[in-house]
DNA sequence: CGCTCAGTTGACGAATTTCAAAGATGGTGG
DNA sequence: CCACCATCTTTGAAATTCGTCAACTGAGCG
């Protein structure tokens, strides 16, 4: 199956994961949907009944104090959606930003609530992906609230790398990143400042690296993960849907 | 309806939510589950392929780290429902654990991804429940990441006393909060130490007091909200059901 | 060439944790 | 009924972490 998508910003193109596979299958003719960097597809408090599925490129959910100050509830990356609201809850709690260029396609209800077995199956595979959303928020809640700015800082560029490399998008602890040290502040709770003397310290202890701006190295993921407080192994399992095989 | 679930904590019996009703309409026959105030339901890692819907009583979701610092993602009060894993990912990412004395029964997929229109109608507000959910964990962290310990303070009582009122359980501003303020520090992201502080200072400024052990009151609302950042409408309207006329 | 924006670094101050100890409070068994 | 115990709350003082302010650098771009 051969889609329309544009490159987004990966280092290879993503293999898509078997949700999209599965809804783009079901509903072929479905318009995608594009969005420039920097581009907010939905506000905090918009009516919402639907899902927006991503497909390519990077998005965040974001929320924003009244002084302006701003948290990243989540990374979206290609193949996870987000649940923006529901016909008993049609309020939007997050924006929806797009962090690079990025394509997506709009899940409604009817689309996936149906009685076909094709659609249970979807439904299926949404509640994983929605497992795992919840499972990679419950993480950073935790670092959030009882970790470290090292711990936190860690931990993103862990999360980011173990979602990306089954994407394809991730090799040999190398990924582009396209974050500046603002936004991967208001991921991890912390300022800009702080999150670049995190980072120029883990580079300085050989630990990442930098190969071009906008690009990230893992070069101890071991020392990473345990600086992160993260099992791998564990973690994995907790944020990545298993493959079918 | 009447049901044999014993009461819980509150000081006003639960009026049930919706998806109480209709989940036990439509499974008449299933077990009602109980566990005792402090008793685990999960642990985090556990194989998990179904969920826990909520009766009575209160519940939390949390995460440790290895250094033992706890974390809880996720109040759960009767008519909350936590989706802990999927076949394709079937780990639990938190534990579960009885605040108090509880009741729930467990919800499988078999129970509710069939094609029958009722099933397609208690997954709609299945859906509704889990977008709630998400906007709470989403405030939640939008505080952890971006607000001082008395905004988080503030956050959290008014949070409960929201989602309290509408379930008969909190009236008058007052509703009991089976937490210690070690455990509401585990929620927010504070020592033990400094939510005394926090909630110290809150009563002293008269905009709370603590009429019995066990229990709040909320002496000024309008005080509370703007200390924790939020607007009441909008917080309801993003965290609450619809109300079916 | 100069502009802007992201990253970097230092110095300082504020918020929160930690450590420690002293009241409450409730439950339990004598 | 009382004494004791464990647990929770409260308060103070010291130590730490992180945010803010400010200045400088470097890269990309018109």
């Amino acid at each position: 199956m051969t889609l329309p998508i544009p490159s987004g910003t990966g280092i290879a193109p993503a293999r898509f994961s078997s949700i999209v596979d599965e809804y783009l299958n079901l509903w072929p003719h479905l318009p995608v949907q594009h969005a420039a960097k920097g581009q907010f597809i939905v506000d905090e408090g918009d009516f919402a009944d639907s899902s927006i599925l991503l497909l390519d490129g990077w998005m965040a959910l974001s929320k924003t104090l009244p002084d302006g100050e701003r948290q990243i509830i989540d990374v979206l990356l290609p193949g996870d959606f987000v649940l923006l609201g529901a016909s008993v809850a049609p309020v939007a709690a997050c924006s929806v930003e797009a962090l690079s260029d990025a394509s997506y396609t709009v899940l409604t209800p009817e689309r996936a609530n149906g009685p076909e077995p094709v659609m249970a199956r979807l439904r299926t595979l949404l509640a994983a992906v929605l497992v795992t959303t919840q499972a990679r928020t419950a993480e950073l809640l935790l670092r959030l609230g009882k970790s470290s700015a090292a711990s936190r800082t860690a931990y993103a560029l862990l999360e980011l790398y173990v979602r990306l490399e089954p994407l394809g998008l991730a090799s040999d602890g190398r990924f582009s990143l396209p974050m500046t040290q603002q936004k991967i502040g208001e991921f991890v709770g912390l300022s800009n400042v702080h999150v670049c003397r995190t980072m120029r310290r883990l580079e300085r202890d050989g630990i990442i690296s930098h190969p071009a701006p906008g690009e990230i190295r893992i070069d101890d993921l071991e020392a990473l993960s345990r600086i992160a407080d993260i099992d791998l192994a564990l973690f994995r399992e907790e944020i990545l849907l298993r493959r079918p095989s």
